[in-house]
DNA sequence: CATCTCTAAGTTGTAGTACAACTATTAAGG
DNA sequence: CCTTAATAGTTGTACTACAACTTAGAGATG
């Protein structure tokens, strides 16, 4: 038996062969096809499935792992690892945040505020490795799960790594989806973490009345090593759940 | 040619066979063994020289490329991520937080405030898979770095799983060290991430005014998948600074 | 009946080989 | 000089076999 999984994928750029294995195991679990600490089909029936090597299984069940989704025991098996409903997220995997809404089961909803491009402060200056006097694009956007406003976001790009055509779309979607038609997609990130309480940040009534945020402040690299664009995300606390799977 | 790294890791209790791989090409690469954006051996040598396969070679090079040390390219090879050293002592090499201090070149400093036994909360029985009749050692301790209060912490552990010698040694020094000496030491954690603003953690004069921490409330497991303990680690925002790798 | 021990089957971890897919270098040709 | 093609080198995937570990169940034992 194999499962015709590529459609699914269509979407997504598909990496490698193993990537897009692990990107439908994903989609299977938040799913709920397997009960929280339930046992998923082990690495031959999942070749099968997939027709594809055990190797390719393996290489996609270990990704899972470090994202938290799955728990592999030697001898055993792979368990489903027991999250509740709120949206979670992975700090170790560089995803869009609105698809991680969607597929979690909400409605995610994306509103811009503004869109300005204008010259780069200092500090952006140094994280994007460009001068003062470069243009950036400055994107103000909230992000809601199920109409309630949960991140607000702040991105600053450079200009010079774009076209019109992508400043468009950014205003628009998603950020990740509009790079990747340039094929500018960011491969790896760094970033702070923050605890932050401030009524400067947000904007309209949904602004939550808390001001408590976890921030992650990041600057977005591609593949060659240069910065594409940096990004202030403002969670708010409680919305959003983030889990890391630490490994000795 | 074969590499000798089993003394290396004589203070681990190695886990799999890639992953004490994993470890020492860790070690390898944070004493600069190869410089940043360089490249390290091909697959095939690295097997040659652990004398393993070239399997637990890729198991192990896919664990660091998720740990943001290395970026493994299809057909061209696996190269130094080209970060500076402050992003290498992120979240996931969190172990010790007075050694982690220390590293920094503060001088830490740890002080207990309470080490009592006690039943089980209703939380803390679902975390640690025991029942509310069941006992647990709670401990709370402040770590200072260079005089400074950096962190407050909250730990609960599983009596059941404990010694006397080791529940005493446990008041005194690090928690890792104390479980190691029974073999007990956790393989695996999951964390949550939240912003806190409360004036009811911490003591002394030493709290800060501020009330906002960044919250790492995580769980401890055995090898096995028995939580070990459970450790809520409040850091004082602004200083303790948190840099992660985020990669595909 | 209850409990323990051992066996057996099932699962993940590692070894080894072979080839496909991709990259970077080099050589050939204009 | 530039472009193109061949080539060697590297990672990705496939396949097989066995080792190491876990779990469940049969069977012995009290």
């Amino acid at each position: 038996m194999s499962i015709d999984f590529q459609k699914n994928l269509s979407k997504e750029t598909s990496g490698s062969l193993a990537d897009q294995v692990r990107d439908h195991l994903r989609i299977r679990i938040l799913r709920h096809e397997w009960l929280p600490g339930g046992k998923i089909p082990g690495e031959f029936e999942l070749a099968d499935q997939y027709d594809v090597a055990r190797v390719t299984i393996r290489t996609a069940l270990r990704s899972l792992e470090t994202q938290g989704l799955i728990d592999i025991r030697h001898g055993s098996g792979a368990y489903i690892a027991d999250f509740g409903d709120s949206v979670r997220a992975g700090l170790q995997e560089l995803r869009s945040i609105t698809q991680t809404i969607r597929e979690m089961g909400h409605k995610a909803e994306m509103t811009t505020k503004s869109s300005v491009i204008r010259k780069a402060t200092h500090q952006e200056a140094i994280d994007l490795q460009i001068t003062e006097e470069d243009n950036v694009l400055h994107i103000e956007r909230a992000i809601a799960a199920d109409g309630t406003v949960v991140v607000f976001s702040y991105d600053t790009f450079n200009v010079a790594e774009l076209t019109p055509a992508v400043i468009k779309k950014m205003t628009n979607g998603s950020v990740f989806t509009a790079l990747n038609s340039i094929r500018k997609h960011p491969v790896r990130a760094r970033a702070e973490i923050h605890a932050i309480s401030s009524t400067d940040i947000g904007w309209g009534r949904d602004r939550p009345k808390s001001g408590l945020y976890l921030l992650l402040r990041q600057v977005h690299y591609l593949r060659n090593g240069t910065p594409i664009f940096t990004g202030d995300t403002y969670f708010v606390e409680g919305k959003f759940q983030f889990i890391i799977h630490r490994t000795v």
